[in-house]
Formats: C-alpha cells, structure tokens, sequence
DNA sequence: AACCCGTGGGC
DNA sequence: TGCCCAAGGGT
C-alpha cells in the first residue's frame, strides 16, 4: 500500500463522513473539555490497554491531586504510585511522573510540540505521542492504537499481522495519506469512537457506520476477518508461598523490586515453591527457614484455612498459598520491608493480588 | 523481533 | 471456566 489508490475526491469525501459523524456524535469524556497536552498525556497513558470506564474514574482522582505538570513532577512518587494503585501496568506510573519531570526541568514548563520530541520523553511511543502532538497541538501526524489497527484493517482489507512491529509502518504510510491535515486531532478521535463503536471488535455493526461506503471488508463480507492478529500463549502457572505475618505493629509488607512483575508496590513476602523440595510440610518448613535467614527471626509459619488464592496476569497466573505466622515486632531494617497497621494500608500501594489475599485472611470479605 | 508488564469485563 | 479484548511502551 505504498501508494494509496483513492482519488483526492474519495479522500475528501471520507474525511468528511468521518468528521461529520463525529461532530455530531463523539462522546463526552472528561479529557476532551479542552486540548490541554498535560490532559491528553494523563489520559493517553491511563487509557494503554484499560477501557475507557476504568480510566474516568482514576483521571478525575488523579487531577484533582496533581493539578499541574509542575505538581505532578514535585510530588512524591509513592503518592504517584498510590494514585495508580488497581490500574495495573504500574511502569506507567513512574514513567508518566519521569515525562513530567522532563518537560519542568529539561523544557522548562514549555511542552514539546512534535510527535518526534513528544516521542523522546519517558512513557511515551509512537501513540501517545501522535495522540499528544494531533489533539494538543494540531499536527498531522496518525495516533495508531488498537482501535485504528481494526478500523483500517478492514476498511482496506489488510491481511499484515498487527501484532508484528513492522505493520505499523504501513498503517501509518496509510493513514498519513487519509488524515485530514485540518483537523488531524478530531480524525484521530473519530477513528477512536468509530474503531470503539460500529467497528469494535466483538459484535460490530458495519452496516450503520457513517464510513460503510468505505468498507472493503463489509463490502466482501469478510469484516471479522480483520484484522489479523497472533494469539498469545496461556499464562504460565507460578506457586508461591505468601507470608501472612503479623505482629502488634501490623502487617509485614514487602516492597518489591524496583522492576519486574508488581515493581515497588507492597505485598506479603512471597518465596517461590519451584525452588523447594519434597512434600508440603517439607516446603513450608524450608520458606520458614528462608525467611528467617533472611529476616534474621523465626516465625512459626501455618497453613492458612483459605489456602489457596489465584491470580492470573497477562503471561503468569499466580498460585498462592497462604501461610500465616504471629511474631513479634522484630526490626526490619535488614528488609525492603515494613510493620503496616491495617489503619495505615491505605497509605501504601497495594496490587489487586495483595487486595485478594487480605480478603482471603478475612473469610472472604 | 519477541517478550515482559495488570486489571476488569464479556461471553 | 477459559479466552479474548481494551486509547501501548520498554527492552
């Protein structure tokens, strides 16, 4: 598709369909009261791979407690970090405060206004930064999320896997030649709504859409053909041990590894059972004596009557069996780790597993 | 390029 | 239940 073969009256005419419908029909979300590119990037980057009606609720909490690039900057990451907590993917979290950091200090408040300068900050990929550089700043640049994939996938029939990197250049050789130069920021929006209404994925309704006469796919009756992705594999089975352990100080949480899986959210310590050996009571008693190699105290660590708690993530599912110990309030300096009273849990991020675990212990509630 | 990184909803 | 999907980015 190096060369799009629609004629200019064709391209003009969709561009019109397009933003016709969109004028009239687009949806009130909260990040569309202005063109603001400290909006639009909070709400691009909370938007990754979350719904829409998961993300309202977060970006309103969110701005209201860090107004202002320059707040969201000076603030306290663990704060950040708690803004973000049952969002997931929490790597988005320090990168969206690191891009605010970048524009205060390396910018000097003055944002970037290029899709390729907007793309060199911290969190920020060829999306997002399209979708900051169209929508903020009025170039005409394409903003290439799952949505635009699926909608051009089968307005045009494209048969490329988009789960491979290399598609995205052809999509945007494409849809560089479509974008409507006058209002870059409102095409990428209206492919949004579009890709999230009569093109959504599961039982979509080509047939009313305002770009239908557009449709190869429709038109060959092949529209669930499109697009073509790779499926991943199943998640992997991880079991664990997690350490309920509490002593009159609180609850004994972990902080875990500034990367990987949950980075710097607080859990239970957890010791991974593929490493142990031999029959149940043989693994709880070599996590008892891990963990006090390593706490420097024994704890006398006991099955829990709710057991067994699963999680599944994109590429693991954890199986956690709980055990539980009482313990004094030994020192903790040893540890990435510290005595939380159940009053004070709502100061520190916790995942959705931990969440689970602690309503484990409760009986389920 | 292939893999890693969360969560909730829908069927 | 298991599987797919949802405004991706980093390494």
């Amino acid at each position: 598709m190096e060369k799009l073969d629609w004629p200019p009256t064709k391209i003009k005419a969709f561009r019109q369909a397009l933003l016709n419908w969109y004028d009239a029909e687009k949806r009130d979300l909260p990040w569309r009261r202005d063109h603001d590119p400290y909006h639009i990037l909070i709400s691009e980057t909370m938007l990754q791979q979350t719904q829409v009606a998961t993300v309202i609720p977060y970006y309103e909490r969110f701005l209201a407690q860090f107004p202002t690039v320059k707040a969201l900057a000076a603030a306290p990451e663990a704060a950040v970090m708690k803004a973000w907590e049952g969002l997931g993917y929490y790597s988005r979290a320090r990168r969206l405060q690191q891009a605010a950091q970048q524009v205060v200090r390396d910018y000097g408040g003055q944002w970037p206004t290029t899709a390729a300068e907007l793309q060199a900050l911290s969190g920020i990929g060829p999306y997002t930064a399209g979708a900051i550089a169209s929508i903020a700043f009025n170039e005409a640049v394409p903003a290439i999320d799952g949505n635009a994939f699926r909608v051009f996938a089968r307005l045009f029939c494209i048969e490329d896997d988009i789960a491979k990197p290399q598609t995205r250049g052809r999509f945007e050789a494409l849809i560089g030649q479509l974008i409507d130069p006058e209002r870059p920021g409102d095409f990428n929006q209206a492919v949004m709504d579009l890709g999230s209404s009569y093109m959504r994925a599961k039982d979509p309704d080509p047939a009313h859409s305002p770009v239908v006469a557009f449709d190869q796919s429709y038109q060959t009756n092949r529209v669930l053909d499109f697009p073509v992705k790779t499926k991943k594999p199943r998640p992997k089975v991880v079991p664990y041990f997690a350490l309920a352990i509490e002593s009159p100080a609180g609850w004994l949480l972990e902080q875990r590894p500034n990367s990987g899986m949950l980075a710097d959210l607080w859990m239970f310590p957890l010791v991974a059972r593929a490493e142990l050996e031999g029959d149940l009571d043989a693994q709880i008693a070599q996590a008892a004596a891990q963990f006090a190699a390593e706490a420097g105290i024994a704890v006398e660590l006991q099955l829990a009557d709710a057991k067994l708690v699963k999680h599944t993530f994109t590429h693991q599912q954890w199986q956690l069996t709980l055990l539980t110990a009482a313990a004094p309030a030994f020192d903790l300096a040893v540890l990435p780790a510290r005595w939380v009273p159940a009053a004070k849990l709502a100061a520190v991020a916790l995942p959705t597993v931990q969440k689970k675990l602690f309503k484990a212990l409760n009986g389920g509630k």
